[in-house]
DNA sequence: TGCCTTATATATCGAACGATACATAAGCCA
DNA sequence: TGGCTTATGTATCGTTCGATATATAAGGCA
């Protein structure tokens, strides 16, 4: 879009990239512990540059909340809406879901929004309505899925979309907890087939 | 047990109910944003006084964990094991589920270790076996009060107990978040009638 | 080449942080 | 009552917090 500007000295970062680190930290962190020492170091940059780029530390946050929603960063839902076979589509959601709750990269489990996010909700303004329009884009997404099979016919007509789709964010829930509590990736990945089972039975 | 000591000036402040004020601080604020000015205001002490009686912030911290895992303080599971009829626990347990996500007693949203303590696994040591056993402990307990029910004849012999409680948890966990993202009551309580008959069918 | 604009680097600001030193007060026990 | 122990109140410690003032560097444009 503003790509084409070129007034003035040009940056020796990455927007992009330091947002992503920052994202990083607030996520490993937490709002409150995530210093601007622990920021900057991460982002590779210094206290002026990130003040003059993102805005002060709340901004910056916003920002990566953002970043988060529109770059299509949680993988399970991702993994769900790419695979044509329903069956294996709720399972390759429970698997990234597990995945994402288990490993981390850069230090970071769970997800972004409902593990670290969602804490700072009453904290610091702007995050609720995020939080909130995240939710039901999730929810939608993941229901529509689901209509989109009983147009194929795959399910019946009287198939509950929204209930199942809200049983599967309930189940991402559940596993972030679990993920965050220290639980290992067996020790979730046994129940993946009953409750693909649930999700679809009728 | 050790309340007939006698030495030295006894505390003129109640030593539980200024952990519970801490634990609501901390469940409102998280670890790093209550600061021990919000800390020592809300428990009506000085600094010092909290020092001698509870330890540093951690130890704190640490403490108001152990209450609330020891106080009973889960609504949802005491409804839930209170109630004879297995069909109207499930329902008080969902009903005490949403209430808790929804109501703020003195601002705290939620399940103080599902939404708040969760977050800390990674930066306080001590953290994370305490959340990981009061998990094991959690999903003990419904898949006990299942277990109960075969027992009784009211649910049959290969009634998937511990798939079922696991299903609660993550039922639980959805209604957590939803009600930290801003959800109303009456939006949630619509489905408890579906999600009641999820978790019995068979 | 100067001029304008924007980014960088250094140094540092006042405020709030977690945590204590010190002197005093309150109850038990000899 | 005098000594012991523990809690309280005041005042303040050194650190780190988030955020900036200032001067310099880098590029586009005239």
């Amino acid at each position: 879009m503003n790509d084409t500007k070129k007034i003035g000295r040009p940056r020796n970062f990455d927007y992009g990239e330091a947002l992503v680190q920052a994202m990083s930290v607030f996520w490993t962190k937490g709002y409150d512990g995530a210093s601007l020492r622990d920021l900057t170091q991460a982002m590779g940059i210094t206290g002026p540059s990130l003040y003059a780029a993102f805005g002060d530390k709340r901004e910056l946050y916003l920002k990566t909340i953002d970043h988060y929603c529109n770059a299509d960063a949680c993988a399970p839902i991702v993994a769900f809406e790419g695979e044509d076979d329903i069956e294996k589509a709720i399972h390759d959601f429970l698997a990234e879901v597990i995945r994402s709750a288990t490993e981390h990269a850069s230090g970071a489990k769970g997800c972004f929004l409902a593990s670290c996010v969602v804490t700072t909700v009453g904290q610091v303004d702007g995050v609720a309505e995020r939080v909130e329009a995240a939710i039901d884009d999730t929810e939608q997404r993941l229901v529509a899925r689901f209509e989109c099979e009983i147009e194929k016919g795959t399910l019946p007509p009287d198939f509950p979309s929204r209930e199942r789709a809200a049983l599967l964010f309930d189940i991402r829930q559940g596993y972030m907890f679990r993920g965050r509590a220290g639980w290992n990736k067996d020790r979730m990945q046994k129940d993946i087939g009953a409750r693909v089972r649930m999700v679809l039975s009728h």
